[in-house]
DNA sequence: TTCATAACCGAACAAGCTGTTCGCTTATGA
DNA sequence: TCATAAGCGAACAGCTTGTTCGGTTATGAA
């Protein structure tokens, strides 16, 4: 908890621990899902001490916070890698769950206890939000925006949480096809209704 | 949970007691979010025995299932009601939402923790799933339609959860044209394309 | 009104999880 | 080499869940 500076070097018990912990924890997840995990099970799992994992983390939810942020930046990154096309970080992350299943399935489907999810939607929104805003002529923002920015969040992660759960068994392409399909037209309208 | 057959007339002290319990529930999602409710809170606001719960419901979610059935009946009366417009169901929908507000809000917003929230998706896809094989020639299903119906349930149900939660503060009709919006034009495209 | 019965009570219980404490041991990196 | 930060693990209080069971009470039918 003391100063995460980028510089610092960690101790490597340290780096050992909390990686054992997370490994420890999305394997759990993946085997019986987020809410069926107890802290006691992690720490069996990952041959931690009770009080070493109270002494990195506070929480179950704590531990996945790391994979958050990774997670957060690769859906920025592709959001900057195409910026001609409309929502172009819809294929890379469909992709992206794609190949990474078991984590993703543990942490966005219904297993995954919906403890991750609203942090990914704010991240989206923003992302959502700005792509928007620089498609619109400047200081022209209409006052519904956030709520067509939550329109297709929702229907992204909808798609996601499906895909995730295996439900619908499909292809990236296919996914990213179908969000466009839907949501394109009406965004488009909108954008150039002013 | 034995015959509970709709010509059946229940017991008094069975009716009394259920009522208790499920608005002790419900009061106690609104005033604490619905997981830092405990079931010992609940009998103890519904002045109800230990043993008394466990003798009617399984569970804290098990409480809510009357709840849902109720207001999955009102989303279908809704999309029966004006079978010329698409997605009927919509405008009142967040009417309701908006008048229940306590409620409703107790169940879709971030504090109800998510244990409904599938319930009613799936309510919902159901509905949706249905009028759009209704406005196609019989038999000429899309093979994504499942992706389409995934996409529309996914928006409609982000405005839903954001206008439970307070954090948008609009009318009925202004959700209402968002949801439209964004999405009518392409599933209108999907639905004349063929 | 009577009365068999179903519903309820509530205390007690086992079992489980959480988060903290504390004295002791060990690995680390300067 | 060695001071120290990290980890250990047992023990703990406090909370939760779900079940059991003998005794009490309301209910609705006769």
């Amino acid at each position: 908890m003391s100063g995460n500076g980028s510089g610092k070097e960690i101790d490597r018990r340290v780096r050992r621990t909390r990686e054992a912990i997370r490994k420890a924890l999305v394997a759990l997840i993946v085997e019986r899902g987020y809410d069926a995990v107890t802290v006691t099970d992690v720490i069996a799992r990952a041959d931690v001490g009770r009080s070493t994992f109270y002494a990195h983390f506070t929480d179950k939810r704590d531990v996945l916070a790391a994979n958050l942020e990774e997670l957060a930046g690769f859906l920025r990154a592709s959001s900057a890698a195409g910026p001609d096309r409309l929502f172009a970080f819809s294929l890379p992350m469909f992709e992206h769950i794609d190949e990474q299943r078991d984590l993703v399935r543990a942490l966005l489907g219904r297993r995954g206890g919906g403890a991750v999810v609203p942090y990914i939607e704010q991240v989206l929104a923003t992302i959502v939000r700005e792509e928007l805003l620089s498609r619109l002529p400047a200081g022209a923002a209409p006052s519904d925006l956030d709520l067509v920015v939550a329109c297709v969040v929702g229907a992204f992660m909808a798609l996601l949480a499906r895909h995730a759960d295996g439900e619908i068994s499909t292809t990236p392409r296919q996914l990213d096809a179908a969000f466009h399909a839907v949501v394109a037209p009406g965004v488009q309208a909108i954008l150039h209704q002013r």
